[in-house]
DNA sequence: TTCAGTGCAAAGACTTTGCACTCAG
DNA sequence: CTGAGTGCAAAGTCTTTGCACTGAA
């Protein structure tokens, strides 16, 4: 992994710093779709001289690079997903995960595509699909305790 | 129109405003998904008092109350759309304009929740779909002026 | 060695808050 | 009349910019 991501920097005609790998790794390891912030803070503590603006440069130079992709919930923040191809989310109103759906993004995109192209003449070639609702955990405790 | 949206506020237990009414009609009027500041700059000329911020503070209770829906399309503002219904949006990347695609969002909503619900357990009830790509008319010019 | 990348501080864009004034009901 | 709503200014949050220093290649 780290070795892939060092390459794969080092072909694409960027340095391969510790701090990119770091924030490369961080976000390949959850699931949390974090933000800028929350890597940051996550990184801090063993990499203290790590700047915020290094998270924000280096996710930005990321998502240029299709090495990650960035996902818009209406919170007001960007949050940072390791996987770069189209999915599917689950933002939930009550506790306020964002959960990846294991639903077939190349597949509808390519179908949207198609509808689009079709109808409008318009030409698609990404998507972004958020679901808004409440987690298994959260629907099952019936009672919102947020 | 105007006595519609003065009378679904006011039943819904909020006084109808000047302000109120000229901001709805404002989007209702128009299908290029505005986000305030521009909602803003259309008034203003014929309502020089209006405040930017009534404008945001208006479009949020707007968007409470259900009468609006509010759009995020990953350039960093809140766009407002006066159709509340689900329904699919497609961003040019060339042009930077938002439109809508006829699909139809309530279907879509009510497969997905379906399918979420049956695989994941999670309960969906709302979505927000942007596609980006290129609209019709800067795919034709092919070049990208940009 | 050299310049892409970093870290710091400051600025910027969008949005919200606080508060006295105003006008819809 | 009365308090919800407005307008102004100031503050807040997230993100970007500018610039000198550093370390990856």
């Amino acid at each position: 992994m780290y070795v892939t991501i060092s390459k794969r920097l080092r072909e694409a005609g960027f340095r391969a710093t510790p701090q990119r790998v770091a924030i490369y790794m961080t976000l390949a390891q959850t699931k949390a779709h974090p933000c800028a912030e929350r890597v940051y803070e996550k990184l801090h503590r063993e990499f203290p001289s790590l700047s915020l603006n290094t998270v924000y440069k280096t996710l930005q130079t990321f998502e240029e690079l299709g090495l990650v992709r960035r996902l818009d919930t209406g919170e007001g923040i960007c949050r940072y997903d390791a996987n770069p191809a189209p999915h599917v989310h689950l933002a939930c109103k009550a506790c306020g995960r964002v959960l990846d759906i294991d639903y077939d993004g190349t597949y509808i995109l390519e179908r949207m595509a198609n509808h689009v192209k079709e109808n409008g003449g318009h030409e698609v070639c990404d998507f972004n699909l958020i679901l808004y609702g409440y987690c298994r955990s959260c629907s099952s405790q019936e009672a919102g305790s947020n």
